[in-house]
DNA sequence: GAGTGGTCTAGACCACCAA
DNA sequence: TGGTGGTCTAGACCACTCT
């Protein structure tokens, strides 16, 4: 693990455990050089870290603050997680399940070949799946993999965790994700699995995921009711 | 403009013109190096910053690659703009006006206190804006600031740019903002304003806006039709 | 003016990828 | 094995804030 990561954890468990209190100053960097037996270069890019995490603001000549934030008690997602809800959930105590409720071979339509870049006769795994989070419906998942990219992917797999198959026995590497979130109307599907009502409003996160090569490995819309979850951006300022 | 910045800039029209075309490699970073007679440490600055933008993809040893995405041709926003719809969408052909539907100075209820870090005492302007992009009721848009912070606010501010207000002729610098994202169903404003039905799901985005020296300065909840706009999140993995 | 963070350099070593 | 990007250093200069 690089250096300058090593220090950046070292910081946000002090400041995580209020060793640092909030709307405190942090120590200035030269002392950090010292304690870290750093350079300053290194040390300004953990901190750069944390700045990004939104945990502490620096300003030239004023120091580096802590900043008291009550954004990490919110039950909404933030919006830059993935690797699947197991994974955002994880050290909770929600008890998750997975139903699956299609999962088949077929040939993209446009949309999808659009969005994975496919030709029409490559194909792709269709799966809809049925996340249970402490015995509620809780998120439907629609999802297509392209067959060539996740082979001989099995219903087993979607029912724990698709993502460890992935990462772990194929090797494969996630790039980044794109993603859009909006509102929509409930469809069959929300009525039916996630107990939606008709005028129920859904709010729907589309995504993409790629891989480190650049190809997309994932298009999906994950779908819950407006009522059960929301999503969180925190935006800091680069200057 | 720092070095890093500048080399960024340049880059970044080259990506965007296709002087670097899309799926091909840049050159590699002593090269750059040589170009802009900077040293390396300044060059990678410059190319995080296109990294994180999502223009750009490096890997040990491999290069680094223009990624070619369709993203920028959207009709939905990135979700990390603020300064206002009248900068998110400067540049674009669209007309856009505001109308003032309620404009008063009253005291906080405790969820804006909450949100404001207020007294009940400290007052706060109460705004609700229509924004009309191309003769459409596009956003509305309920905002509260604390009147100590931005005092002397008239409604002329709110027809113009109230940032431009904020930023040039108060002098106040934006830290960041945090915002939550979800799906709700209409109100009566929507319905009156937006000619949202009563069965429409509505997007909202809530957020609020902090300063450099970390007072919080807006609290808002912007809405807008299901079928108007969504918001767009690039994530990129840091390594 | 003293103290802070932001940037920049020149060179070094290492990890990773491709042929 | 040679070329690539990722990290790190030690020192330097500058911009800004505070008082």
């Amino acid at each position: 693990m690089s250096k300058y990561l090593e220090i950046a954890k070292v910081l946000r468990d002090r400041i995580k455990s209020e060793y640092y209190p909030p709307d405190s100053l942090l120590p200035n960097q030269v002392d950090l050089v010292e304690e870290f037996g750093a350079s300053r270069m290194t040390i300004k890019k953990a901190l750069n870290i944390l700045a990004l995490d939104g945990l502490i603001y620096s300003r030239r000549g004023a120091g580096t603050k802590i900043l008291n934030r009550s954004f990490w008690d919110k039950d909404t997602s933030p919006a830059d997680e993935y690797g699947g809800l197991t994974a955002t959930l994880a050290g909770s105590n929600k008890k998750i399940e997975s139903e699956s409720i299609i999962f088949e071979i077929e040939f993209p339509d446009e949309k999808i070949q659009d969005k994975l870049l496919l030709n029409p006769h490559q194909p792709v795994y269709k799966i809809i799946r049925l996340r249970i989070v402490d015995d509620e419906p809780f998120i439907l998942e629609h999802t297509y993999f392209p067959a060539h990219i996740v082979p001989n992917l099995t219903e087993d797999h979607i029912l724990s965790s698709i993502y460890d198959y992935i990462k772990g026995d194929l090797g494969l590497k996630f790039a980044g994700a794109f993603r859009n979130v909006q509102a929509t109307k409930s469809d069959e599907w929300d009525q039916k699995y996630l107990d939606a009502k008709k005028d129920d409003p859904m709010l729907e996160v589309e995504q993409v995921i790629y891989l480190k090569d650049g190809r997309p490995l994932e298009y999906s819309r994950a779908r819950n009711r407006y009522d059960k979850r929301g999503y969180t951006i925190l935006d800091v300022q680069q200057n």
